[in-house]
DNA sequence: ATGAAAGCGCTAACAA
DNA sequence: TTGTTAGCGCTTTCAT
């Protein structure tokens, strides 16, 4: 590749000067920055970053990691903070890291990278070197929240969120109601069966009608376990997901068994992937504003970088959810009713938390 | 951050032997090694990648360059290419661009940070800076291919995907057959708009009966189509989409206006994202094996990368595709009929083009 | 088995 | 306005 010596060899100039035209300082004459330029474009010079790096210069580099890109909630996230990044001149270098051993690998070559900040969703409970190397490198946690760390956190009110998506079935009247979430362990986890426990506190239901099940957020355990649900001498009258590859899972399970819904199971999902709407009589789910939390999240930490502002490092953010009301879920134990009324309904209704 | 230097002096060593100690390099005793490994992990020392790139060194970094990853199609790519990338010891730096400037200000902030090779789907026409770029780094093409560049291209095979497509609906008595896709001059719309013509060709239908319809892969053009083709003197009997996301933005247009499928209008879509297949009736659709696309294209690159194999500068390779039949195809005419069995089916046909 | 020193491409302090 | 020079952290001869 060509190097800035070169330039200045072909030029006639110096390093330097070929390097401050480059930059475009002020004290290089408009003559010879057109100059330079011109040999610059002849020979296909490229900057080399690396080499700014070494001297100190900032690398203007922001590590990604997360579990999945293609589940719908971490596509969105991407998509949002690297719309950021490029408005702010920032690249991304992104790391899928489902388990804490890829997860230490891939944060060891981006802090040998020289990132200048990393976005992370951490995994369950990551390896006694990753929560080392966080801190040295400037970092915000997103979704999860390590409860070791005090680094800035951007989330989702999770247990309020699944709060209401079980009061609205306990206003339905439903009261065997399954839980179905990833596993227990994960903060986001813990938020949200808190919620979902809190709704059967508020409404005076008895608990022990609940049933809660955690496992893989995978298509395997969504499956498996809705099957099992459903084949148990007292299956619930309705279930709702706390993550959205075990929504996708069940919804696929639930048409493939033909189970009527609402009829003989209501249904609430989480999250608002593509397809939601049109699945059944239409889900009704908790849909979360996963593109603003990680714009609000991208212009807070690229300003942070930026301008070097250190000062609050406890900041915390939570972005509110909505439950969208579809057809998926109705009053218990009216199957004649239901059968007739659950067809796709033109206008959602939907409701703010 | 710790530099190699601390090491040394507080080891007691020199910085050569820390390099080589870290290096694992065999001239050193088991013992020294022991002790510097010691203080590296005493003082947190992480190794500086730039430096080494500085001296020579191959950096680890793939470019991967997409024009949208909320899409399935490229959500999966991004998946299996950082699967391949991990297990060789890469590393993915990733880049959303949808227009050539975009594409260009991107590629040249890869090609400053010197990756060691860049995997990209390119938009409709590339600058002449891109085009000049692309030159100076080793990269391969994916899906769309630039009839200006001789670069190695992985894509799926799109004419004889549409043509397929096309056929199944002829076969069912179809005529007027309206197809939807992205923006004509794309390499991939060509070869499909081909293959939809061949279709016709094939069976002795009129060409007059087809519809072409052209534009961008967005929400808004999805709806405004359809519903202008829906609203015609002469509406289309079916229609095929030659998109993804102009397939999701049909579906979802044709669910909210309540059309019977397929009583007054055969769908064929394209890709199989998920939900497609709880759509209405079931969606049939045009199934690509994109992963399977991605890591073929992962494996190889990355082979060529790390032995320098050079040779086979035209190296082009194409995936089949599958036409997967669910309800939403039925004969032409045949209203009465069809609003019975177009019930969801329990086992999708899976037919091999 | 280990150390000293050169040099990768660049920027910035110091000269002129 | 432009040139000279030192040095970032590392690897790699060459020397011991």
């Amino acid at each position: 590749m060509v190097t800035a010596r070169q330039v200045a060899e072909e030029s006639g100039f110096s390093i330097s000067t070929v390097g401050r035209a480059l930059a475009d300082d002020a004290r290089i004459s408009v003559e010879t920055k057109a100059q330079i330029r011109r040999v610059v474009a002849k020979l296909g010079y490229v900057e080399n970053i690396p080499a700014r790096i070494v001297r100190g210069g900032s690398s203007k580099m922001i590590g990604l990691m997360l579990p999945d890109i293609r589940n719908d909630f971490y596509a969105t996230i991407a998509d949002a903070l690297s719309e950021c990044c490029d408005r702010e001149g920032y690249q991304v270098v992104f790391s899928i890291a489902n388990d804490r051993d890829t997860e230490c690998r891939h944060l060891k070559e981006l802090a040998g990278a020289r990132v200048a900040g990393l976005v992370i969703v951490p995994t369950q409970s990551p390896r006694r070197e990753t929560l080392a190397l966080l801190r040295h490198v400037k970092h915000v946690q997103l979704l999860r929240k390590l409860p070791s760390s005090p680094s800035p956190w951007f989330g989702i009110d999770d247990e309020e969120c699944l709060r209401a998506g079980t009061k609205h079935l306990l206003d339905l009247g439903h009261r065997r109601i399954a839980y179905i979430g990833g596993p227990a362990g994960l903060s986001t986890a813990e938020a949200r069966i808190k919620g979902f426990r809190r709704a059967f506190l508020d409404a005076d239901a008895n608990a022990a009608d609940a049933i809660e099940e955690f496992g893989q957020t995978t298509v395997k355990f969504g499956n498996e376990v809705i099957t099992r649900l459903l084949d148990s001498p007292k299956p619930p009258t309705a279930v709702i997901m706390a993550s959205i590859q075990i929504t996708k899972a069940v919804l696929d399970s639930l048409h493939r068994m033909r189970v009527s819904v609402p009829a003989e199971l209501s249904v609430v999902g989480f999250g608002d992937a593509p397809g939601f709407q049109w699945w059944g009589p239409g889900l009704t789910t908790l849909r979360m504003q996963i593109q603003e939390l990680a714009t609000t999240c991208g212009l807070w930490f690229l300003h942070h970088l930026s301008n070097g502002a250190s000062g609050e490092l406890h900041h915390s953010s939570v972005i509110p959810a909505q439950l969208v009301v579809r057809g998926s879920t109705g009053p218990v134990g009216s199957t004649a009713q239901r059968k007739i009324t659950s067809m796709p309904k033109d206008h959602n209704r939907i409701r703010k938390l």
